[in-house]
DNA sequence: GATGAAACAGCCGAGCT
DNA sequence: AGCTCGGCTGTTTCATC
């Protein structure tokens, strides 16, 4: 992980669809080494993955929000599987506070969300903040 | 947007340098087809960008956390430019409830994150949950 | 890590449905 | 109008230095 590395995992942070050629002219290497260097960076675990970023809002998903969820460390273990599973839900962390668990979920609109967060108080109760608008798109580590 | 589209996104969303090629064989289409359908569907908004994944943790960001910010809206005009620079704010939202932004943010250690959060109060009160671990990692909609 | 050759994928235009 | 097919260009990969 030298500073061509890390100038790499930048352009491929950015758009990862840039072909080799055009990494390599911007690194000074030759493609078939910046291909090695790419392996080389999934392989070790710094590159998790190739994502297309999709517009949500066009995909007819109106309503973001955060839900904030009370959960006994005995149901954790049902919880979680349970949790992967709702496509709905983008992010899942457990965190300090008075709410164990942070939920950032995508729905079409709020009557979805409403029946959705009436399935989660099984585990216990929640406080939902719904977003306004986002001032920073959900972005990667800016290295 | 027919459901070939889908598809397509579908793929891209889980492998972004996934080849033409495969995956005109996957929609049973020839690469010159499915070339354009990517071409409109990035023209038409419904893909926003191709971007790797990268691996916090492996990058020295071992605190994640989520900051409940109070700003004031004679702030917000401020507020915006500022939180867009910081490198280390992941995404950021103007929300319900009793705090009007939810950022989530990434640091090396706490020290940083205490650091940032002081001067973050010069918006306003915070509160701030410090992430334990993530069992949904952030992921795009589910199609 | 560089180079050159071979395989491969992507792009553009022609013809077809 | 949009799709498929073929050839040309550019890209990736492999073997060698």
């Amino acid at each position: 992980m030298d500073h061509i590395d890390r100038e790499i995992l930048k352009m491929l942070q950015e758009n990862a669809r840039m072909s080799l050629k055009d990494i390599a002219k911007q690194v000074f290497l030759s493609s078939p080494a910046v291909s090695v260097r790419i392996d080389n960076l999934v392989e070790s675990g710094y590159i998790e993955g190739f994502h297309a970023q999709i517009n949500t809002e066009k995909m007819g998903y109106h309503i973001k929000a955060f839900i904030n969820l009370e959960v006994s460390p005995v149901d954790k273990k049902d919880f979680y599987p349970y949790i992967k599973s709702c496509k709905n839900v983008v992010e899942c962390n457990c965190v300090t506070g008075d709410y164990s668990m942070l939920l950032e979920v995508l729905f079409p609109s709020t009557d979805e969300l409403d029946q959705f967060i009436g399935e989660l108080q099984e585990y216990g109760r929640t406080k939902t903040l719904i977003v306004f608008s986002t001032s920073v798109e959900h972005r990667g580590l800016q290295i």
